[in-house]
DNA sequence: TGCATTTGACCTGA
DNA sequence: TCAGGTCAAATGCA
């Protein structure tokens, strides 16, 4: 991870903590002076913090522009280096950036057993619109790699890819490997309708394309929540090493200690990337993105990855979650329902823990 | 005619 | 150097 970006969580992370104080301080028994001193101390950290963010001459700063553009693809259209070089320049360090885009998109894998007598073959729908672009043989796999992208990658800017590639063991599993969030509108709206009904199991009436697309959002959300449990890890260590505490970096290595409920197979990945990407796409999304809405779900159950559409699946098989199929039986979604919220990191008492999520408004 | 898919070429990173 | 990922022209289809 860049030095720079480090630094920056630091501030961050060194500005939280001096909010925690000080709201300890908000008694009356507590000097005006103590108060006022680290008050002065949060902004400090947090000016340091904008200024480094604000500096575009440092590597560290163009690369969190970088991540930042991958989520806000839309936003950053329009610091488009097409204004300053040629459109061949352009479309060049386009190129180049998809390629660097690569490395630092997050990415989760779904393994999604097809029946047989289904029809169903190749891209297996999760409600968002996929147009294939390309399709590739893959070193000793026996059936080819598909590449698909959203629909809307051109009108809205949306970054979303995955990848479908059947399973040689097992022709009727495909994994599915998805890459990027989705940014176009078709998210947002059916997302409304996810949040709203997210605590509850999904209505029966509701249309196949919505209970898949429900299925796709909370495992995006499951993603992104173990991100932010990943990058609260490395804030702790921070703030261990701050305050001369001997933390135990291992964990840091092995993210099944960290996780052991995360069962994501994510086969491909290497360690050091996922740790790295893991933590940058946490702290931008959790910090920046999601700055403005609660967390609705987050399911830090137990549960496989695994999800049949076989009718004769038994849902128990899933802890909490549930089956429903379609009466065309054609793709059975298995969709996890959102734990109970005293799984959520954030209670109803609030408090300024460790694993306080750095996104609340009121925290500022 | 417009949109989606196919497929060979090209680019990047390991 | 090669495997994986993406592009874009050609093609197919409604």
């Amino acid at each position: 991870m860049d030095m720079e970006l480090m630094v920056l969580i630091n501030e961050l992370t060194q500005g939280k903590e001096l909010a925690k104080q000080l709201r300890n301080h908000l008694n009356p028994s507590s000097s005006k002076e103590t108060r006022d001193l680290l008050i002065q101390q949060i902004l400090g950290s947090y000016e340091k913090s904008l200024s480094m963010l604000n500096c575009g001459g440092g590597a560290a700063s163009s690369s969190m522009v970088d991540e930042l553009a991958d989520h806000f693809p839309s936003t950053f259209a329009n610091i488009s280096p097409r204004s300053d070089t040629s459109d061949l320049d352009y479309k060049d360090q386009c190129h180049k950036h998809v390629y660097k885009k690569r490395k630092t998109m997050s990415r989760w894998t779904e393994q999604v057993k097809v029946c047989s007598g289904t029809g169903l073959e190749g891209p297996l729908d999760d409600g968002y619109c996929w147009r294939k672009y390309g399709q590739k043989d893959i070193l000793g796999a026996s059936f080819p790699r598909g590449y698909y992208r959203c629909t809307h990658r051109h009108a809205q800017g949306c970054l979303a890819t995955k990848q479908v590639q059947r399973s040689d063991e097992d022709p009727s599993i495909f994994e599915v490997t998805y890459r990027g969030r989705h940014t176009c509108s078709q998210n947002s709206q059916l997302a409304v309708a996810v949040m709203a009904s997210s605590s509850v199991p999904p209505a029966a009436g509701m249309s196949k394309e919505k209970r898949n697309h429900q299925h796709y959002l909370i495992k995006q959300q499951e993603h992104e929540d173990q991100n932010q449990k990943q990058s609260q890890e490395v804030m702790m260590f921070n703030f261990g090493s701050a305050a001369g505490l001997k933390v135990k970096t291992e964990d840091l290595d092995n993210r099944e200690d960290i996780f052991p409920s995360f069962s994501f197979p994510l086969t491909s990945i290497e360690a050091d990337n996922v740790e790295e990407n893991m933590f940058i796409e946490s702290f931008i999304e959790n910090n920046f993105m999601d700055s403005f809405s609660p967390k609705f779900i987050s399911p830090a159950t137990s549960e496989s990855n695994y999800f049949s559409v076989s009718p004769s699946h038994n849902m128990n098989n899933f802890g909490l979650g549930h089956s429903v199929q379609t009466p065309e039986s054609d793709l059975t979604e298995i969709i996890s329902a959102p734990n109970s919220v005293t799984n959520s990191p954030i209670g109803e008492d609030f408090d300024f823990d460790p694993n306080f999520p750095f996104d609340n408004l009121e925290f500022f």
